[in-house]
DNA sequence: ACTAAAGTACGATTAAAATCGTAATTCCAA
DNA sequence: TTGGAATTACGATTTTAATCGTACTTTAGT
């Protein structure tokens, strides 16, 4: 399954789309990436062919305009980005990464709550 | 930080052993990278000397061992991966990326405890 | 059937990153 | 003072990623 493939930078982009969209063509991509970078649908075509065989995106080619979709879980990617994120910048403490994401994004007074609440259910399921 | 660098995956993780030990000759970054990795001295040495011509380090070149510093910020660094993070995988949202980081990596009461009293702080200030 | 359009396939090229070998330099110890 | 060990300099090569042009294929409309 997912070993260890490397996953460079336009390539997450493309799976971000698609872990949002579920599905979607090339077309599709294509047009809502060039809204941020700026590249010739064939780039975008090429890109996903290559992912595709890469084992990162399965495709349905049954019809005309194959469909793409993830074949990687937003997950377990989400996890390894993390970890890295961890060792490199808050020596796997939790509550450095916490401090920094606070200080560095805004947060509701209701979504500093709903984190206690978070806080609170770690701690019981700990017992 | 000077405008928009691209750091790669080694740059990193050179930068790393530079922000822990403040410092260091290119042997050393060597010696601790070599225990992870797998590489010639000469590649890491190359690699020193580009991070230098780009910006991301500096050195002092008065004597015989090169010394080299970091020239950009962890903090910085850091704030452009958070943002990354952020955007890729967790819509902006600050809780999600909490409740993540909570579920990922096992977190002591103390810790916990730790984390509601910077989200505390986080709410004061807001007011 | 024929053609235009909307796709996909795929190779060639360029660009960027990483690796490595070898030459040049500096310093120290004999 | 000379030779060798420890370094840095640097060019060449290899590897990986990204880009793009062109040819081929399929389909729908006439």
């Amino acid at each position: 399954m997912e070993k260890d493939i490397h996953i460079t930078e336009t390539e997450l982009e493309i799976l971000q789309v698609l872990w949002e969209k579920k599905q979607a063509t090339v077309k599709t991509v294509h047009e809502i990436l060039n809204g941020k970078r700026d590249a010739v649908y064939t780039t975008t075509l090429k890109q996903m062919q290559v992912m595709n065989e890469k084992g990162l995106l399965k495709r349905d080619d049954s019809s005309r305009q194959h469909i793409y979709y993830p074949a990687v879980q937003q997950n377990k990617v989400q996890k390894r980005f993390m970890d890295k994120m961890m060792n490199t910048f808050f020596q796997g403490s939790a509550s450095r990464l916490v401090l920094q994401a606070l200080d560095q994004y805004k947060t509701s007074p209701e979504e500093l709550e709903q984190i206690k609440l978070i806080i609170d259910k770690a701690k019981n399921s700990k017992k």
